[in-house]
DNA sequence: CAGCTACTTTAGAATAATTATAAAGTAGTT
DNA sequence: AACTACTTTATAATTATTCTAAAGTAGCTG
């Protein structure tokens, strides 16, 4: 019989990390889907931990999990001005559209420069990040 | 004789804000000085209660007058990575150089857009951060 | 497959930034 | 000078996150 948590598996076991049924929950969960996820750890433990029935995952391990899949490059972290912690499972180079503390994708296409600054000698751009918030039109 | 706090005490009186002893002494640190100043509220404690002698302003003060600062539109507000508030006094639109925890302002000139996606139905543009990510050359 | 060892999970405590509380102090008006 | 609304402050509370140490598990290795 195939078994469908392969790819999951495969995921953690190249990055290092012993395919634990946490952290393949918690990988299908993240990575199991169709578009791009934003989320907090608090998010996830909800979200994650809902179903009444079935072991939970403990908080420590969430954090830990999600630390893991930063390092090993399949989240992307970054910090909005409520400075909580989000996450991006969507780890391509993009931007954001920030709007009543909900984050859109914008497509790495959709921003180009004309002109960026030159960096301090002895360093280099690692990542541009650009942050586009809105307002409602009045 | 003329009252060298007079600037501070009529951008404090301007945002509706009484020019306490507090208040005043902490827009002179921030607002007086040449160059835009980037800090934390715990930075900006240990700075201007530094001084052995003299009375301290609390922490709680900190807090409430950088809030209200902000709000007053004096500085400006945002999240890095370790989900810690930095303060900008350069409050015109700009954008950062971020390199081991520091914050390098990038003027706005030297940062121009080609291509700039289109804000959902409903929704403009209200601003753009740029954060570009430094590393050392190797 | 039994035993071993290093890696994991976990509950709970610890930490750190921030916010809330409520009592004492002060600015500015009347 | 008295009054009132706004401020400051010490302290407690809150919240996201990290740490700790004990119990559990994965994946050898023989």
């Amino acid at each position: 019989m195939f078994n469908k948590n392969k790819p999951f598996i495969d995921k953690l076991r190249s990055s290092g990390l012993r395919p634990t049924m946490q952290r393949v929950k918690i990988s299908k969960f993240l990575f199991g889907r169709k578009k791009t996820f934003h989320f907090t750890v608090d998010d996830l433990n909800k979200l994650i931990n809902s179903k009444k029935r079935g072991k939970k995952i403990s908080l420590a391990t969430l954090y830990n999990t999600v630390h893991a899949l930063k390092s090993a490059g399949h989240l992307q972290e970054f910090s909005l001005e409520n400075n909580i912690s989000y996450y991006d499972t969507n780890v391509s180079s993009h931007h954001h559209f920030y709007d009543a503390g909900k984050l859109i994708d914008i497509k790495k296409k959709d921003v180009n420069f004309k002109k960026l600054p030159v960096p301090p000698s002895g360093k280099r751009i690692k990542n541009v990040e650009v942050v586009i918030k809105l307002e409602n039109v009045k």
